[in-house]
Formats: C-alpha cells, sequence, structure tokens
DNA sequence: ATCACTTTTTATCATTTGTTAATGGATTCG
DNA sequence: CGAATCCATTAACAAATGATAAAAAGTGAT
C-alpha cells in the first residue's frame, strides 16, 4: 500500500513530457497520492464513480471495454511513466465510462481531477500540461485508428512489439489480440510467422 | 460567402448539446465568423497554421490523414449542428495535424480558439459545454475503435448508414470505404449484399 | 445525343482472418 | 507424483477481404 520513498517523486515525467517550473509542479505535487494496486484488479470500473487522474509510476495497465457481444476489448496499453487518458475523457458525472485494469502489480500516483482543473485554470504551465495529455490522449487513438483502418494485423502486431516489447510475454493473449482487433488464435498464428 | 441570415445563429445547437443560458451564450456569439466553403475545399491542412474552432450549420465534411502508404484515411464525417473536433485535440504548436474538407458547400461557424479557450476559463458554462464537445470526440473516436476492432465490416456499414444515411449517395465510395476501413471494392460487394 | 471521363460494379483468384475443436505445455494444488 | 486447469498452438475448413482487371453505369460538357 505505501510507497517505498515518498520522496521519489516523479518529476522526470513532467520534464519529460513537458517543461514545468518547480514552483508549478509544487503545487500539483500537493495533490499527489501513492497507491499500489494488486496484478489483475480493476481500479476503475464502469458504472462507478471516479474524479482521479492518474501516472503510472510502474507496471503496466490496460483500458477495456465489453462490446455489444460481451467479449472485452482491450482499448489501450499504459506502461511506467505514462499519464493515464484523461478523466474528463473517460467519465461521464463522475461516472467512469471505461474500465482500467492492473495487468502487473502497479504503483501510481492518483490525485484529485477537480482540484487538478482548478490548478489548470490558474497556472499557464499546468494548463499547457494538461493539454498537451489532453492532445497525446487523441493522437495515440488517430494512431490506432489509422493502424485499424489501412495495416494489417501482422502489421500491427510489430508495432504493438515495438511499443510494448515485454507485455506478450506477461499477460493473456485475449487481452492482445483483442487490442490488435483479431482473435487469439490468429495472433497465435501471426507469432508463428513473425517470430 | 456571406451568410443568408446573420441572425439566424446557432443556438439550437448549444441548448441541444449543452444547457447554456443567454448570458455566456452572448459572450460566445461575439466571436462567430461565419464562412462559406465550396465542395471538396479543403479548409484545413496538415502542417498549416489553425487557431479555430468550427461549428457545421449546414452540409458534410471530413477529416482525413495519409497514411504511411499515402491512401488517404477518412477519420470522421461531421453533419449539420457538428462541433468540429477541437482545437487542442487536432493541433500542435498552432499547426494542423489533420486536414478537413468540405464534401457539400458548407455554412460554418469559425471561431477563434484562444479566445474560446478565455471564455472556458472564466465562464463555467462555458467551460463545461467545451469539455462535453471533448468528451464527445474522445467518445465518438471509442465508439469507432471497438466497431473496427470487433464488428465486421457489413455492421460497420450498417451503422455508418444508420449515422449518415444521406452520405452513401453524395460522396465517392472509396472516402467511406477507408472509413469503414476497407476497399471500395469490399465496399461495392457489402452494398450488393445489404441492399 | 455523343463523347470523354469518372465512378461503381462485377469477376476471378489469392490471402487473411474467423470458427471450432483437438493437441500439447505449463502451472497449481492436493 | 498425478489430476485438474489454464493457456497457447495447431489443424481443418469456412467466410471475409484484398488485389487486379474488365465491364457497366453514371456524369458532364459540347
Amino acid at each position: 500500500m505505501a510507497h517505498n520513498n515518498k520522496n521519489e517523486l516523479p518529476e522526470e515525467i513532467f520534464k519529460d513530457v513537458f517543461p514545468i517550473s518547480e514552483k508549478s509542479f509544487s503545487g500539483l505535487k500537493a495533490l499527489f497520492k501513492y497507491r499500489s494496486v494488486g496484478k489483475n484488479e480493476i481500479f476503475a470500473k464502469v458504472g462507478q464513480k471516479n474524479n482521479s487522474e492518474y501516472i503510472l509510476l510502474n507496471g503496466f495497465c490496460r483500458s477495456f471495454l465489453l462490446n455489444p457481444e460481451g467479449n472485452e476489448i482491450t482499448l489501450t496499453f499504459f506502461k511506467k511513466n505514462d499519464v493515464l487518458s484523461p478523466h474528463i475523457t473517460r467519465t461521464k458525472s463522475e461516472i467512469s465510462l471505461l474500465n482500467f485494469q492492473a495487468l502487473t502489480d502497479l504503483e501510481l500516483v492518483e490525485f484529485d481531477a477537480g482540484q487538478f482543473l482548478l490548478l489548470m485554470i490558474e497556472n499557464l504551465e499546468i494548463r499547457d500540461f494538461g493539454n498537451t495529455i489532453l492532445k497525446n490522449e487523441l493522437m495515440r487513438k488517430t494512431e490506432k485508428e489509422i493502424a485499424l483502418a489501412s495495416h494489417t494485423a501482422m502489421e500491427r502486431l510489430i508495432k504493438f512489439r515495438d511499443e510494448f516489447a515485454l507485455l506478450e510475454n506477461l499477460i493473456p493473449h485475449p487481452v492482445i489480440a483483442s487490442y490488435l482487433g483479431i482473435t487469439n488464435v490468429s495472433l497465435s498464428r501471426l507469432r508463428g510467422k513473425v517470430k
């Protein structure tokens, strides 16, 4: 439950994603709560109340939904140092529209989305930071959209490996297959070919 | 070039999408510029400067991108009364990341994204309005993602018809096919079956 | 109406992907 | 160790989709 070292703040993430001053960051830091999540735990569920933003410090997780047939469809994978989908894009009236599940044990930073919004309003740097996260979310989705619409499943697998090399030997293949838009049997076939 | 009736403001759109007071709306209205766009014109181009938000008053348009092979991939169709993808989601440093093309003659409202952001900051109603637009954009993409990942091309065609019935007899089929993630030949086959 | 041009449909064949079921390998638990 | 379980692979066949090219239909201009 407790984080090993409370002073080990993820300032590098911000330096990477966006240049933010120490002063702006300190306001943000005050909101942070460290949290551990066990493997397979679903820490945000469709229909449940959610008011948090999340930054992944360690491990892998995914967002997913059930399609009309009741199958789980993986939308996005997240890895160490990723900011998870912004609250505003995955909630309606503070109720979660997506599921988020830990694929490994996780360490994450959680902070209140409403308070973050207030910081965004009063602070230009934080506003730009938040907007960058939003844009990244959209760009990620657009890239996946293009891949699904115009690349073969093999090309998508190769790209997936490029981005999430470790995951393929770490999580059940149906989880990956639904992300790639194919069945797990097709994924196995492709694995045989590309290997 | 000129709009038929400058007083014919799209207040209904706001009433539909979001309950907004007359006071808040008047601040927004002050930013509006009416614009006509001819059929096939690309009114926002990848790599070009863009600082506008758009509301479509009449006609159909699309956003599209070139995939690595150089083929046009239609990402989204927009119809009368739609708010186009928010500026923040389709620009980087005020440069457009997407193409937007008129599929018919268009009437649209254009307004400055920076000034709109200022209104969002100072006015809760407008902020909620802007956030709703953003959420709709993400939900639209998520729905399409699920459709591409887990529905057949025929199911996607049926859903497309549901949403954009008129378009199929109005625009070139390759434009629709790339949206559905298939070739125009496959689309023609499906049309023969579903008809 | 005719011609030139573009778009859609149709046909053929190859490839990819889905479905179902059987097989084989791990892992866990008793 | 052996049974049970889970998961990935393989096989066989069906269905969907892609690629290419030719035919048909539609469009626009003169």
